[in-house]
DNA sequence: ATGGCGTGAGTTTCACGA
């Protein structure tokens, strides 16, 4: 199974993107960020270039700002909006919206900006970082949080750490926030995977940023570790951030071997039923004449 | 030198982003 997160930055600015992406890619889960636009618009726009696809959808938006999605052709099941128990600012914002896709508990996430670290924005992260942690301690054990989660990890998620010392994205309390998310037991399985390398997500659209590799690592796949231990490949697609209107984010593709107890069946045969002892078994006998 | 670029709503710019 292979899933993906990007913010998008606009789904009706990206659309000559995305499904170019989406038919290049083949994800079976993407989870959106910034979709900025309310459901049924997201549904006029794109149900039906998704349903062709073979994706079904659970967007989750608002006219003009924020706005998250799921599409699945792996299932998607038990589709809740929101995080419960976070605050808004001052109304909810759609932030979040998760649901069950092959098994797994999918949570697509853009976690709010902070702004500066003095401002009531910032708290407000904080307070609805927490709340997503309560939310993924009380759900299933196989699960996924996929999103722009506005905080560089480490220093070396960020070009220059002098720059951004003491600016939103880096501060102690926002990593302390994501680090507390991942004691559930989430792996940050991009950064498992390229343990030392220059790895960014986003570059800002300005002053040549991209083309200078001048970016940040803010949009995470964090899994569990049933989930964790299917992770085949892990990577930042910053192909999707070249050439023409491009999303100041790029995505993050992961794949997933299939669950051990998936709907394959048993590797082996169960001890009541043995193997049948070589040449005992007798074949059907082609028909002569 | 706090610039720069892109987006959405809606209009002679503003709010927001990270």
């Amino acid at each position: 199974m292979r899933v993906a997160t990007w913010n998008v930055n606009s789904v009706k600015q990206r659309l000559p993107r995305l499904l170019p992406w989406l038919d290049q890619r083949r994800p079976d889960v993407v989870c959106l960020q910034e979709t900025k636009l309310a459901d049924q618009a997201f549904a006029d726009l794109l149900g039906e270039e998704l349903a062709r696809r073979g994706y079904e959808v659970a967007a989750h938006g608002e006219p003009r700002w924020n706005g998250v999605a799921i599409l699945s052709r792996a299932g998607l099941d038990d589709v809740v909006t929101g995080v419960a128990g976070a605050p808004g600012f001052p109304h909810q914002e759609a932030r979040a919206v998760a649901a069950t896709c092959g098994g797994v508990r999918v949570h697509s996430v853009y976690v709010p900006n902070g702004r500066t670290p003095d401002s009531d924005h910032y708290r407000y992260k904080l307070e609805w970082l927490a709340a997503l942690r309560e939310v993924v301690r009380l759900g299933p054990e196989e699960a996924m949080v996929c999103g722009d989660v506005n905080i560089a990890p480490a220093d070396a998620d960020v070009f220059d750490p002098a720059a951004y010392e003491g600016q939103t994205h880096v501060t102690a309390p926002e990593r302390a926030a994501l680090a507390e998310l991942r004691e559930l037991g989430l792996h940050d399985v991009v950064r498992e995977r390229w343990p030392e390398e220059r790895v960014f997500t986003y570059w800002d659209y300005r002053a040549g940023m991209f083309h200078k590799d001048l970016g940040m690592r803010i949009d995470l796949v964090l899994a569990s570790d049933p989930v964790a231990g299917r992770v085949r490949a892990a990577w930042v697609d910053r192909h999707a951030r070249k050439g023409t209107g491009p999303s100041d984010h790029a995505p993050v593709i992961v794949d997933l071997d299939e669950a051990p107890d998936g709907d394959i069946g048993p590797v082996v045969p169960p001890p009541s039923a043995p193997a049948p002892k070589r040449g005992s078994v007798k074949l059907p006998q082609a028909p002569s004449g």
